[in-house]
RNA sequence: AGGGGUGUAGCCAAGUGGUAAGGCAACGGGUUUUGGCCCCGUGAUGCGGAGGUUCGAAUCCUCCCACCCCUGCCA
């Protein structure tokens, strides 16, 4: 049935599941981590969604924690942007908004902890020689120098790192763990490092700052979270993460790091090293260009949070790298909008008809439905008129087979109107077609034959007298190629594959008058074109709309089948 | 002396010893005042490969292969 919506189950959900049977947990704590240090994406999306559905559906909570322990990168703005996003897809942390950075003190002392256990110590090394003590991948590493200092003067160096005494990079706080560990995040890891810049929000409180590694898996237990979820490149820190909550902490239950495979996209990027490329090599407008997979971009090209979530429960939860084909994040927008936007009818392409046997002064008002899915959305009025305009790509002088609409001698449907037919096509001097007479049926008013008559083509119009002007901006997959990254290891840059066409601006088209006193963000569809939304930079005097995704066309497809 | 992870249809993805769900895409057909929506139908003698255990294997065992991640004082 196409109307039960089923969510499928997944792993972490049957871990779940078990952990609540056994009793290993009473109730269900997540929480969604991001560094405030850029925009929010799909695959973002994908976590969030993951986090807090879970919660709501176990009945627990979901915090909302900024991992901001890396003052370099970070930046208040992007906590009020993530903040917005995060609300925006639909979902609520309450009373749990919190920072790693408010756990800095909280940090410093387990830290103080571990060095009492001679489980940390301070290291002397520079950047360089730390990478050549720790091996490579298939040789062990070779212990600091500084490893076996005694707990009173480390406790001492890391007390005067904090105090500022010493050059960033002169000094580290290191975990005493395994130095001939298979894995690398063991051998010793950095847990806390100098660095002098002030923090966006404890200021010039600190100097030094905790790891992620350090930081994390602590935050997890100090907020009581249950199930830590994170994407799979963490799977070899989950030993460290465990290190660290055994070493340092004695309430249960202890958090349970679960990694899943993070979010690909056919004909996208999502990696914000190459987002930021786009952006900052003028690739896009911004970070809201309609054509990003930001959450910023899909908000302004029309997505709804809704589709975006159903989205995110139909792709489903697993561990294999996978690439979700961006079809089926356009069947998730095309589904919800077909439930509920408006209809309206929109040239884009306009080319004129003249009805030359329908009186210049006359004009009528004909009753078009808002929403064939929704009766309950009632019906409007549409004038027409002696002239109007049609799509230019629905008349052919030289129709080939298949093709139904309007052409010489052809008699189509005017949606809501009448049947018309063409008896005369205008050209000028260089053979270009600028309008085309036709003859209309006053006994098809509506748009039935009382003799029964049948056309094979129905055609969305809008009278010339009382159109709107608007631009309409027509978007496309940002890339040519379902993986635009796929030759980065033969050299070849993703950027080459960027798609020339992946925006082409109308601004010709002619919108229907109902369509006069839209508003920012309102979505409609354009009959037998596809699903518009209301773009920022529209004006009173001009609306812009963004097309968020077209219909499913089966002759466009078929066109384009035999034309090659 | 490398370690960790993953392989089920074009793309996602259930499945946990009882004879391969579901969705997207594709392709037929029906319906239609949107070439939309909706409805019906079409896919793996097969689950990376080869052996083995078993009455029975995608599920258990052995070996092999492919791909991804790991040598930041990023997260």
């Amino acid at each position: 049935m196409k109307n039960t919506i089923e969510v499928p189950t997944n792993f972490i959900k049957n871990i779940i599941i078990e952990d609540l049977k056994e009793k290993r947990v009473s109730s269900v704590v997540t929480r969604f981590p991001p560094e405030p240090n850029g925009y929010l994406h799909i695959g973002h999306a994908k976590s969030i969604w993951l986090n807090f559905s879970l919660a709501q559906e176990f009945g627990g909570r979901c915090h909302l924690r900024f991992d901001d322990t890396n003052p370099v990168k970070e930046d208040e703005t992007y906590v009020e942007a993530i903040k917005e996003d995060v609300k925006w897809l639909g979902y609520c942390w309450g009373e749990h908004l919190y920072f790693a950075s408010d756990y800095f003190e909280k940090l410093f002392e387990f830290a103080v902890t571990l060095i009492k256990k001679k489980k940390a110590y301070v290291c002397d090394l520079s950047p360089e020689e730390i990478k050549k003590y720790r091996g490579t991948l298939t040789e062990p590493g070779i212990p600091s120098p500084y490893r076996d200092r005694s707990v009173e003067e480390n406790l001492d160096l890391f007390y005067r790192m904090r105090n500022g005494e010493f050059e960033e990079g002169s000094k580290v706080l290191r975990a005493k763990i395994d130095m001939s560990s298979p894995n690398l995040n063991m051998r010793d890891p950095v847990i806390y490092r100098i660095i002098k810049k002030p923090h966006h929000r404890t200021k010039d409180k600190w100097c030094i700052y905790p790891t992620y590694d350090f930081a994390h898996c602590l935050s997890d237990a100090i907020e009581g979270i249950t199930h830590s979820l994170c994407s799979q490149e963490f799977e070899d820190h989950r030993p460290l993460y465990e290190w660290f909550i055994n070493e340092l902490i004695d309430t249960e239950p202890k958090p349970k790091q679960i990694e899943f495979a993070r979010l690909n996209l056919t004909y996208t990027v999502l990696s914000k090293r190459k987002l930021i490329q786009l952006v900052q090599e003028g690739y896009v407008s911004g970070w809201d260009d309609p054509r990003m997979p930001t959450l910023a971009g899909l908000r302004r090209r029309g997505y709804t949070p809704e589709s975006i979530r159903r989205f995110c429960e139909l792709i489903g939860v697993g561990k294999s790298e996978s690439m979700v084909d961006i079809a089926m994040l356009e069947y998730c927008i095309r589904e919800d909008l077909n439930k509920r936007a408006l209809r309206k009818m929109a040239v884009l392409n306009p080319l004129k008809v003249v009805i030359v046997n329908y009186d210049e002064d006359k004009e009528e008002m004909l009753e078009a439905i808002n929403n064939p899915e929704d009766m309950s959305q009632g019906t409007r009025l549409v004038p027409f008129c002696r002239e109007i305009y049609i799509e230019r790509e629905d008349f052919m002088e030289e129709p080939p087979k298949k093709f139904f609409r309007l052409a010489p001698g052809r008699e189509v449907r005017l949606r809501y109107a009448y049947f018309i037919k063409c008896v005369d096509v205008i050209k000028d001097e260089n053979g270009n077609i600028v309008e085309i007479h036709c003859t209309y049926d006053p006994e098809t008013k509506g748009g039935n034959a009382p003799d029964g008559r049948k056309v094979k083509a129905t055609l969305h119009w809008v009278s010339a007298r009382h159109a709107i002007d608007a631009e309409v901006r027509m978007y496309d997959r940002l890339f040519v190629k379902p993986d635009p990254t796929e030759d980065e290891k033969k050299g070849i840059d993703f950027k080459e594959y960027i798609n020339p066409d992946s925006l082409v601006v109308l601004n010709n088209c002619k919108l229907e008058p109902s369509l006069k006193d839209v508003k920012l963000g309102e979505r409609f569809q354009f009959e037998r074109k596809g699903y518009f939304c209301v773009d920022k930079d529209s004006t009173n005097e001009r609306p812009i709309f963004n097309l968020i995704v077209p219909l499913r066309d089966k002759w466009s497809k078929h066109a384009k089948k035999t034309n090659k």
